[in-house]
This record gives C-alpha cells, sequence and structure tokens, in this order.
DNA sequence: ACACCGTATGGCAACGTTTTCACAAGATTA
DNA sequence: TAATCTTGTGAAAACGTTGCCATACGGTGT
C-alpha cells in the first residue's frame, strides 16, 4: 500500500513491516507513469545541450545528471545538432515529456521556442544569455575575470602586443569574451591594433586559418588569446606549421579548458569555464523553482567565476 | 479522441479536421504517463555508458539518441563512472523508468545485474561482450581486422620492430585487441620481442609512461601501435619529450579514432572504431525485440568492421 | 417498406498509483 | 458504562489515455 512507502508515519510497524517484505519478495517497483499520471509531475529535468560531439559538453552533462540523480530525479538529454528544427524537436519532445523543468545550455535559442515553455509554466534555465524572469533562471558566467587574469598573466611575462582570436559573431557568448578581451587589453593600456584581432568559428580549422593571417602580419603579436581551446588548438598547429614554437616564440591562451588542454603539446595555459559549477547551478535554480511553484517565482540568477589555469603554452617574451 | 489521432483510418475526414483543428487550438499534447500506463509500454530506450567525458562515448551517445528518436522512442542516457555502486543505480533507474531495452555500452558489467533485466524482459544488447540469449544481442567489433590493416601498413613502410601498448588486462576490449596484435603481428613473421610489449592504462598517462620505457630498452622498436588514442597521445608526447619525432623516429597508430586524433600533432594515424554503427545497430537490435516481443526472440548479433585511417603519425622507416 | 449490413461515434472499463473519506477498533475520559 | 477521541485501515474517486462494446445512422438489397 502506498502508505507505507510514502508516510511510514501513519502506519503500524508491524503492517508496515509485512508490506516491505512483499514488496522485496515480489521484487515490486513502483510504477512511474501511474505515478506522473496523478500527481501531474513526471521527476524528469530537460537538458538541451547543442552537441555533445563538442567537448565542451560532456562534462556539463556529466554535472547534470550526477546532482539531478542524486536529487531523486531523472535526466532527458538532448541535442540541437545546431539546427534550428531538431532544436524545436528537442523543445517538443521536452513537453511531450512533460519535463519539470529545462536547462537550455545551448547559445541560440529562438524565441517562439522559449515562449512555448513559459506558456506551459515550464522552469527553464539559461547559460549566460537572455532575461530572467517568470519562471526563467540565468547563470552568468563572469568570462571577464578569467580574460583579465590571461592578460594580467601575459603582462607579467612581459608581452605587450597580444592578439586575440574570436569566435564566430552570431553568438553571444563569442562577442562577450571578445569584449571582456578589448576591455582588458584597453585596461592594461596595451599597444593597439585591430589587424591583431582576427574571426575564428570556435572549431579547429578556424583557429588555423586566423593564426596563418596573424603570421603574415609585418607586425606580428608575440601572444594571442583564443575565444575558445578548439580554436587554440588549430592556432598552435599552426604556429608550429610554420616553424615556429609554442611558447618560445608565441605564447598562446585558451579559453573553456576542456579536456584536451591538458594533453595538447605544450599543454594549453586557458581560463576554466567551470561547467561542473554551471551544471549544479543550472540544477539548483530548477529546484528551487520547482519548490516555489505558483508563488513568487523569484528568477534566479548565479554568477559563476573563471580563472586562469596556467599551463606550458606561454613563456616569457 | 485517441481514435482520430491513432487510426485515422476508422473516422470521417470531417470529423477528424473538427479534431485535428481542436488540438492545433487547445495545444493539445497528449499524455504520455497516461498512454505508457495504459499500453504497459514507455516508449523509452536506456543508453548506460562509463563515462560521457571519456571521448570514446560522446560519438555513441550522438549516434544513439539520433536514430532512437527518429524511431519515435526517447532516451534516457546514464553513466557508471566506471564504479559498480553507479552502475546498479543506473540498472535501477532504467528498471523503474520502465525502459523498453538497454544498450550496455560499458566493457564491465555484474551478472547479477544482468539478471535484473533479464527477469524483468527487458531486451539488452552489449558491445561486444558476453554471450547472445534470450533477449540480448551483442554488438560483436572486428577489432582484428583493423589492426591487422594497421600492421601491414606498417610493414609496408619497412617496419619490422613494431611495439605494442596495452590497456588494463582487467578490460575484456583491450585484452581482444592486445591479441590480435599479437596474432597479427605473428603472421606477418614480425621480430617477435615481449620487451616491446608494454602495458598502459587507456589514459594519456599510461601512455607516456609505457613510452618511457620502450624509448629506455636497448634495443627500440621503430614503430608502435596503442590499444586506444588517449594512450597514443600519452606515447606521442614521450617521444617528443625525448627530443626525438613522430614520425620520423618512431611511427605512432593509434585506436578507435577519437575526435581529437584528427587534431593531435602530427595527426593520428589510427583505426577507426566506427561508433555510430555501433549505436545504430544497438538500436536496431532492441528494436528487432520489440517487434517479436514474446515469440521467438531471435538473439541478435551484427558484427561492425574497424578500418585503418592514415594521417601523419606513420612514416617509412 | 422492411430487414440487414457497414460505418462512424459515444460510452465505459481498465491501467496503477495517490489522496481523501469513512469507518472500525481500541484507548481515554466523564 | 457510555460517549468521545485517536489511530490504523479499507474503500473509492481521480488522473488521461486506450480499446472494446453498444448503438445510431445512412445505404443497399429484397
Amino acid at each position: 500500500m502506498s502508505r507505507a512507502i510514502n508516510s511510514p508515519s501513519l502506519v503500524d510497524p508491524t503492517t508496515a513491516q509485512r508490506i516491505w517484505k512483499a514488496i522485496d519478495e515480489l521484487k515490486y517497483y513502483p510504477d512511474v507513469h501511474a505515478r506522473s499520471l496523478v500527481s501531474g509531475k513526471s521527476n524528469i529535468l530537460g537538458l538541451i545541450v547543442s552537441d555533445i560531439t563538442n567537448p565542451f559538453f560532456p562534462e556539463l552533462v556529466k554535472g547534470f545528471e550526477d546532482v539531478v540523480v542524486q536529487r531523486g530525479y531523472e535526466v532527458l538529454v538532448s541535442s540541437t545538432n545546431y539546427d534550428p528544427a531538431r532544436m524545436a524537436l528537442c523543445v517538443r519532445r521536452m513537453i511531450e515529456r512533460q519535463v519539470e523543468g529545462v536547462a537550455i545550455m545551448t547559445s541560440e535559442m529562438e524565441e517562439h521556442l522559449v515562449d512555448q515553455l513559459v506558456s506551459r509554466h515550464v522552469p527553464t534555465v539559461f547559460l549566460d544569455v537572455g532575461t530572467p524572469g517568470e519562471g526563467i533562471s540565468n547563470i552568468v558566467v563572469d568570462c571577464a575575470h578569467g580574460i583579465n587574469e590571461a592578460v594580467q598573466h601575459l603582462v607579467d611575462l612581459g608581452h605587450r602586443k597580444i592578439g586575440f582570436v574570436s569566435g564566430p559573431e552570431t553568438l553571444a557568448s563569442a562577442n562577450t569574451r571578445r569584449a571582456a578581451f578589448l576591455k582588458s587589453k584597453a585596461d592594461h593600456l596595451l599597444i593597439q591594433n585591430d589587424d591583431w584581432i582576427r574571426q575564428g568559428d570556435h572549431r579547429v580549422s578556424g583557429g588555423v586559418a586566423a593564426m596563418n593571417e596573424l603570421l603574415q602580419l609585418a607586425e606580428r603579436p608575440t601572444a594571442v588569446m583564443a575565444s575558445n581551446d578548439l580554436t587554440a588548438v588549430g592556432m598552435m598547429s599552426a604556429i608550429r606549421r610554420a616553424g615556429l614554437s609554442v611558447p618560445k616564440d608565441i605564447s598562446v591562451v585558451g579559453f573553456d579548458d576542456i579536456w584536451l588542454a591538458e594533453f595538447t603539446d605544450p599543454p594549453l595555459t586557458t581560463v576554466r569555464f567551470p561547467r561542473d559549477q554551471v551544471a549544479e547551478q543550472a540544477c539548483r535554480a530548477l529546484m528551487s523553482h520547482l519548490a516555489n511553484s505558483q508563488a513568487e517565482e523569484k528568477p534566479y540568477e548565479y554568477c559563476v567565476e573563471t580563472h586562469l589555469i596556467i599551463r606550458e603554452s606561454t613563456a616569457p617574451m
């Protein structure tokens, strides 16, 4: 009987024992569907990422799964593959399965899809985009802090000519990072040179191409930063192909601290994007919405910091 | 009404239209839980992996998600983190959510957990371990083929002294690969030298350590193969730290063809483990069990091939 | 015109829980 | 001893579907 399981206080110890014995013997598992049907709660949280194959995401997924499961919930992971149609499918899957909340960890998100979620009162949490409000939270990531540390680190090493390879300009997060770099550069009174600011695509190939452009400049930067680690990997590769050495000739700094960064050659100095913390905070935000369901839906906004991880791709000028 | 949705043939076109209109207007989504409750089918397939953070898995997860979703099912992904207790939790989660089938893509699996699944008649598919039977399928991976191609490739380049760094001996897949290498080596009448066979741990650090041992040998191999790409990455790093060059001084071949292999320096020649095919076949196997539910539960056994991908970490001796 | 058949539709039981309500039995009090 | 209260338990409604059965309706054949 359900009472024995859910409100042990109300039931006589001896009957409770009888019931638990039966449960054990029959290997009884409660039927989640019946349970969900009557309670209206699915006990599922959704997680939407761009592409699980992108090394940025697995850590996020893992972190999310860990804490969500620990709290007795289940996770529904889905990838958009950067495809708007596919994104619509992801949202539909979430709604159909009646998830109790969704963490949308992609940087692109169409307005009307978000509306579908809010109109169904599904709590939502975003990764550093958009505006918190009615059931919508946001994890804001302080990229500037880590980028500032990185610039400071390079300045300390004697670098004054620092280049930057950004991500695609359609990507909000890429623009944030670029702006943070520009600001930090100005704050440090470094040499300004627009030629040293190049655009990549957050993939290895973009890093290679951008770095090749930088290498052909008459006056080259002595250190370069990248908008993400993949770009930095491409840049290091291009530098080496040009017969130069990292970090002896040019220092390189990445961003994200993906798993790979530790094992590039040389190991990449980079800014750590704390994906495990993001996952935990996203989950916490969702749970918080679930707790104070209708009343006072306080939008949750949590700030997560980034920090420089110094490895071996940076050296004195 | 359910008829309009599920058996369009039985309902008058005009009423059908009325119903669809209403569905649209009310933004009606059928309640999966009620549906599952009455039908007894959850429309969910489970996927258990060791660690989504391990670069081997994301591609597998993505492939699985793609085809499962396409067939109108949902996926429940869970990671064991190589922890038996956690594995038990994974199985429990699967059973509680009443998945209709589970793909267990880890190499370790405790007997009694599998029993829980079979006793509940949950179709199961494994990745190259165990014995097919009553509702249990297996995707067998022909590692030998790719390894043979790799050895042949090295022989063609003039190598006769080929080393091998294996994975942990507790891992079935690692032993399979090691055995395949040994057999291929014998077939090619290559120089036998037990000193050239080392044990790694399928991680970068193990590759570094094993390679350092090989480098200290009086008579060194001129080419080395690894049980997986991570090991190969470590080996390349160790070689370079020793002041030698890949592939000029020593050729290196990996196994798995993880995403990273394309971007190491030099790009890694490796044996491609077709994870997308595995995912698709796993799904197909599960679906096949679902189709002929009770009757003639034919165990499904599919063989997937491996092939050498030649990049730049191998060169003539 | 009447019986018959096929098709389209309304109604109802069932799925396995949770929750509420009512009731029984024992304990407490006047 | 009777009345009231407490505690534990059984019974029933509800959740939103599906699948079956009954029924109403329009058409066809005699």
